[in-house]
DNA sequence: ATTATCTATAGATCTATAGATAATGC
DNA sequence: ATTATCTATAGATCTATAGATAATGC
């Protein structure tokens, strides 16, 4: 807990094992999202984290260990939502809308454009399966949603739209940083509904989408209260 | 011309520069894709390509200009299509629909899925301007379309919206390869013209704007006949 | 004794250059 | 003479391991 357990670090720096991992976990998020996972070195992550490299492999046993971490915190929230939305009592435009903000909202406001993570070619390999397997749990959970929703195409082609266009979220702030993530998200949940062929939100439902993602003890609204609900509510609208 | 000039081949191969040329960007373009930028050593892409790791220098600089070049030949066709559409004698929900398929199309069927190139944290590098100038201007065609569509949001938002959905391709296609890209790419248009708030394309319209992509001479597919065209033709549905 | 770091380094690369070489072309 | 390749290698890494070390905790 106190900091102070083990040899002292060469650059000073004082803190428990437990910020020594925080802060490689921050320092490689800031440098695989601008320069990839092949070309950051482990001596560049121990730098700018304030050790040495060899300490590194102390708290991780491999260089793609850390990356394994980062994707893992980045979906994790994510497949959360994800999870609750899907059972939730509410019309399923209410709840696409939901996820959809939700989603593009944390990796907008994420820290270095984790986003981008999932785009690396990395993420192919063998050791990051588990990374791949929740990121195709969260697609799915679209999917469900969108089956709903008739339309002339395919529930699987509007599937990969939609979750083509909220993954986007990465590749636009990597272009354009300065743009305004809450209004963007608000227009991307939007452009969801759209492309999965469903009318517009009324104002009032937007209010229950919104109201969906919050949560009484956790104030950041990244939580999802879980009904009950075998019965959905009805679609309101056809 | 004829193969023959110059030490032969190590590997016994015989072929001439351009071919040489041909075959170092055909195996990049493999290994770059599957592998990325970074992780793909000029040994591995010599030696998919029959010679050796020294003689890529005969006909690249450095490593980089080798993406550059596969860069280079994958958002130019692209441009060149959006070049003449931004001026064509058609509506612009037509134009835009075109684009965006034209667009999905050539990322969608290209060998090796280079459309991930864009996607690789190396393009950000100096060296690489050129490339990033282009594709803002690929993007900047759809953004002069879609200007032109009334909608609440504002846009550039719809822009990002669409630039995203319509590169999103890459990564459906490294996901699921089996899709059919020609019924990926129609509906992918479909969703652009949502996105953008444009009605749907009647079935003529839709004629009209793979009419449009067709060129007499050029059969292909990839050319786009250009008008004088000063006067666009009204929108139709507002 | 345990913990968290350090120093030093093995072993394996990787990119790019220097300079030789084996064809054809004049 | 020109072209297109080759062999050899300099010089600079890079990841991960081995083993020492300097703290606290018991």
């Amino acid at each position: 807990m106190s900091s102070g357990v083990g040899r002292p670090r060469a650059s000073g720096a004082t803190a428990s094992s437990q910020d020594a991992k925080r802060a490689v976990l921050e320092a490689a998020a800031e440098l695989f999202t601008t320069t990839g996972y092949a070309a950051t070195t482990t001596r560049a992550i121990a730098e700018r984290a304030g050790l040495r490299q060899a300490s590194l492999y102390y708290h991780f046993p491999a260089k793609e260990d850390i990356l394994c971490a980062l994707l893992a915190e980045t979906v994790h929230p994510s497949l959360e939502v994800a999870r609750a939305l899907v059972d939730a009592r509410a019309a399923v435009g209410v709840r696409l809308w939901a996820l959809a903000y939700s989603d593009t909202r944390l990796l907008g406001t994420a820290r270095h454009n984790l986003g981008v993570l999932y785009l690396l070619p990395e993420v192919s390999a063998p050791g990051l399966a588990s990374f791949r397997m929740e990121r195709a749990e969260l697609k799915a959970a679209y999917g469900k949603l969108i089956d709903r929703i008739p339309d002339d195409a395919p529930a699987s082609t509007r599937t990969d739209l939609v979750f083509g266009l909220v993954e986007s979220i990465a590749v636009m702030r990597r272009d354009e940083p300065d743009r305004d993530i809450e209004a963007h998200s608000r227009h991307c949940a939007d452009g969801v509904l759209r492309l999965a062929g469903h009318p517009r939100l009324a104002g009032d439902q937007r209010s229950a989408a919104l109201g969906l993602l919050e949560t009484p003890g956790q104030p950041n609204g990244s939580r999802v209260r879980r009904e009950p609900s075998s019965v959905d509510t009805p679609i309101s609208w056809s």
